[in-house]
DNA sequence: CGGTTAGTTGACGCTCTTCAACGAATGTGG
DNA sequence: CCACATTCGTTGAAGAGCGTCAACTAACCG
């Protein structure tokens, strides 16, 4: 009944095999197709999703809304904790890339479940911290890169998922610029031979041309 | 024995008396003075912090070392929790501003206290996620935002406690410029009258004016 | 096969960083 | 208490980097 490689999850680790039946027990399934919200900014936060399958698209934008930024989540990648963590409504949108496949719990039960459950939690605030870290990395790149270091470093990150369908919109929310100057930047790259460019898709030809650019230009 | 200020700490809420007297039992109590270390980035990460008194600034730099993001500790809130979440090293150093008085934990025990005391790593985990939507609401600000809307708002946020000793510098690394800028940027806002400006010190005079350049420039 | 979405590219110029030089405040040791 | 070094702040000039606008082309979709 539990698939094995779920079992493995980080979320799950030094579970008891009851707890993980518990918690299974009240968790829905819930599968999309490509661009399709799993939520909205602004939503009553009532769900917490793990995602199995597929890659989703968490954006922010700014109340003008204007432009915004976002991250991506892969499979076994927890998502809309918000409610969780103490939030009534979530702070951005989830949007699934491709078909997704997702466990959906109800955040009041998960609350309860909780403090029924510290090692669960305590994984969780692990889990968090991590995401919290590269949240302050990222603020780090934005004050102190240039966009194509910081492209090229997005680039580099995702490159190993092949082939999402990444529009240079959402290029551009991941790394914080327009689509204009991902378009120029790509372009210039794809004539230097280190990339393949599609429309929505993308193959990274020479990985250590990036990594080159990704470092500050060593002056040495 | 216990302070009843200590107590009604975001902390501490819903904790027995009897899991506070443990927590605070094996709490060390760490005063130090201004422009001190607490850790330094890439320390090993065994402790974990609460600050009672004082203000702390907590900052990350390139690996390279030029430039920098920060972020401010206030009375009441926590710091150093890397450890606890799983990080073998701190991230950032922390540095105080002014006098502080904290109260500081072994992250080991710290641990095995979380895993006894579900509550307190449930509300760990709501303050952990109030400071990822800030880091990723930062993010956002940084992708969209001008220099002088950012700076605004960060002076409208920290204007509450009175005369930090803040340098451009420190200024800059908060809200991702260059003491430059910032410098030119507080002058003119001085010579219209909106600020009071002094060696390490800064007295906001009208928050409605720095609130309008807050926000984005209504097209209505 | 029209309508829509995604991508490209040029031109323009604003914002902000960078470098350099100087002035003012602070702390320190004799 | 004063000369000194040090830290902090200011300001000008120059131009790199990148956002913005506009116009156009190419791919996709029912």
């Amino acid at each position: 009944m539990i698939p094995s490689h779920l079992r493995q999850n980080p979320l799950f680790q030094g579970l008891t095999g009851c707890d993980l039946t518990l918690l299974l027990g009240y968790a829905h399934e819930k599968t999309t197709k490509r661009a399709t919200a799993f939520f909205h900014a602004g939503d009553t936060a009532d769900r917490c999703f793990l995602l199995l399958e597929g890659h989703v698209k968490l954006s922010q934008t700014t109340p003008s809304g204007a432009q915004g930024a976002a991250r991506l989540i892969g499979a076994g990648d927890i998502f809309g904790w918000a409610g969780v963590m103490g939030q009534a409504r979530y702070p951005g949108t989830a949007e699934s890339l491709a078909a997704c496949r997702a466990l959906a719990w109800d955040t009041g039960r998960m609350r309860q479940t909780l403090l029924a459950t510290p090692r669960l939690t305590l994984t969780l605030l692990t889990l968090m911290g991590a995401r919290l870290r590269e949240a302050e990395s990222r603020v780090l790149d934005l004050a102190t890169a240039r966009v194509d270091q910081r492209l090229a470093r997005t680039l580099l990150r995702q490159s190993s998922a092949a082939a999402l369908p990444l529009t240079r919109q959402d290029l551009a929310e991941l790394c914080g610029t327009t689509l204009y100057t991902v378009s120029r930047t790509l372009r210039r790259w794809e004539q230097a031979g280190w990339l393949r460019l599609g429309r929505g898709s993308l193959r990274v030809l020479s990985r250590p041309a990036l990594a080159a650019l990704a470092e500050p230009p060593d002056a040495s």
